[in-house]
DNA sequence: CAAGTGTGATTGACACGTCTACTATCCGCC
DNA sequence: GGCGGATAGTAGACGTGTCAATCACACTTG
């Protein structure tokens, strides 16, 4: 169990594909987060009839002053692009989770605003859902897995923006 | 950075929510792997014109004596359920990259047969894939990291199959 | 062998995400 | 003022995932 690689041979450059191990690990890496998601996301949904989705919107909104936020805004707020706010955001409105309303000082643009119903569905969540994201996740972990947990999730998503951003440069060095 | 919590308070019992830093561990932990997923998903696509789906149902088949499978023994050899494969291999047959056969031997069943065009797609796509997951995962973590990677993992994974598969007993307790 | 139950697989309805296209408006500039 | 490009938001198409319902066949049992 002792032998953390069998690179003792020479590595020519780059070029290696991953390891039996290393495979291992990613497919438990992935599998569990999606397995983790799938799991919080059922426990809101059965305890509060609320999508992981429509918790981060109602989250955002109930944070914005006047709990409404310009369609844009509130996108880039929570990363997703303005298409998938704009779904999502439809099938909230049929649900009387927050409403449209037209923006004074720009005529294409829309508010989103929290509704009653919404801002009490939210208010109701908060609590399962932490408290499931403290059993699922916290609870399950030692402080020092706990780090490293974080450790690994910041490392890897610098590196995923710093390889993402210069497509370019990978090229020109050729 | 030496304060690891701030638990120097009693805590009654476990009816304590995540501190702010638990929570942002969770998300960097929960986004992280979501960004990584659609990444290589996106890469997998863009090269291979595959999802992940195709992917492991591919590569199930390709091990397969024969490389045909019957469709319920499939779907729990990559965890699915049944109507999920069924979705999803009525969507691969019309890209001709499987084939559903009747099963001899049980006339309700249905057998997936990898076809040519499936094979070489997936043979095609394993080079790339695995490139990028060393490069995206891999390569990004030392060799300490991906160990605490694979640790975290399967400490979470036996959580949540361990608190999962006891609901029984967390009522019956009260 | 007939009734009843369980199992293999498909289907339809719906939520969710992504991509592309489109409309309406804003803004800078001539 | 008006032209042209950028921006805000929506809409359609399609792949994906989940749930409940359905259908056909298999098996068990009287």
């Amino acid at each position: 169990m002792g032998e953390m690689t069998a690179n003792t041979r020479p590595q020519r450059r780059k070029r290696r594909m991953p390891t039996a191990d290393e495979l291992r690990v990613w497919r438990e890496y992935i599998e569990t987060a999606e397995l983790l998601r799938t799991h919080v996301a059922a426990s809101l949904q059965r305890e509060c009839g609320l999508s992981t989705g429509d918790y981060v919107v109602l989250l955002a909104l109930s944070e914005a002053d006047g709990h409404r936020m310009r369609s844009s805004e509130l996108a880039s707020h929570i990363g997703w692009d303005r298409s998938r706010l704009s779904h999502h955001v439809g099938r909230m409105e049929r649900r009387d989770l927050i409403r449209r309303e037209e923006c004074a000082t720009d005529n294409r643009g829309a508010e989103i605003v929290l509704t009653r119903t919404g801002a009490d569905a939210f208010d109701r969540s908060t609590v399962p859902h932490l408290r499931e994201i403290r059993t699922a996740f916290v609870d399950a972990l030692t402080a020092e897995q706990l780090a490293a947990a974080g450790d690994v999730a910041r490392t890897l998503r610098a590196h995923l923006t710093e390889t993402d951003q210069l497509p370019a440069n990978g090229r020109a060095g050729r």
